[in-house]
DNA sequence: AGAATCACTTGCTCTTCGCAACTGATTAGC
DNA sequence: GCTAATCAGTTGCGAAGAGCAAGTGATTCT
């Protein structure tokens, strides 16, 4: 790997997601169980609309994002995390781990943080199952 | 976490390296032994002077980065990772992970994968240790 | 029928990026 | 000891991307 350009993992995946709202839009989905672009421009915390619009026709484009339309509301577009987009868990959790320990004022809970760095696999194993909701309740603190 | 800006681990983490070159000078720094500004240029796959100027200057803020004179050479400039730039490990490493799953390129070898998913802690705590060289060695399939 | 809401798009400005040339300090070669 | 090469950057400029505000067309609510 990572000697020739191609076949880096790193670059890989920069090149999915490798910007500044990419993965808060991910953030969103996974943690938030955000699914319609409203609801992104209130929760993206400042991402404006066009840009929103390009980087969830990318991550649809890479196979990270579902869009579908709404049953009930033709108006609205529900946007989902395909499998691809799912398995970035462990790079949500692997940064959060990492925020965790060096940023005093990010709130992980020490818990899950002791957890994760106990058996990373084991924590994102049963993740993988827990709604966003129930996922974000793991992570963050009671209190927050 | 994740509903206050301030509080939230992915917005910090993207604070750090949020962008497209931030993580290939870690990558480098990591996987590869690069130390010099000369070799960052090569290595990045196209960085140009100014922005990897800008990026190592940011890192070094940021404390992920360390900067020292070459002790033989003055001219020379080395830079390193400090420990919380070696922390940033697990995250590389499910990006790796993440990539070798998705991307039929990247050249991850399919034996460190399937350790990372076995036991992604104790992969981190045994790669901790080794040398960039090593690491890649590790990580890379013997062909490649 | 009219107003509100939805997911965008458009136009404009301002910052950042990419490229190329250049600088100032240090070292190597002759 | 003079010259040329090498080091880590800086500077200047055109192009691309981001931020902001306003507008659009389709749909739904009242």
């Amino acid at each position: 790997m990572i000697y020739e350009p191609a076949k880096c993992p790193i670059r890989f995946g920069l090149g999915s997601f490798g910007d500044r709202w990419t993965l808060l839009i991910v953030r969103d989905l996974m943690f938030r169980g955000t699914t319609r672009f409203q609801e992104f421009l209130i929760a993206g915390e400042g991402i404006s609309t066009n840009v929103l619009s390009d980087r969830l026709a990318r991550l649809e484009e890479d196979g990270i994002v579902s869009r579908s339309p709404h049953s009930a509301d033709r108006r609205q577009v529900v946007y989902g995390l395909t499998p691809k987009g799912h398995d970035l868990l462990p790079v949500m959790l692997a940064i959060s781990s990492w925020s965790q320990q060096w940023d005093p004022q990010t709130s992980v809970c020490d818990r899950f943080a002791a957890d994760l760095r106990a058996d990373f696999s084991a924590v994102c194993d049963e993740a993988r199952h827990l709604a966003p909701r129930a996922l974000r309740a793991r992570v963050t603190p009671e209190k927050a």
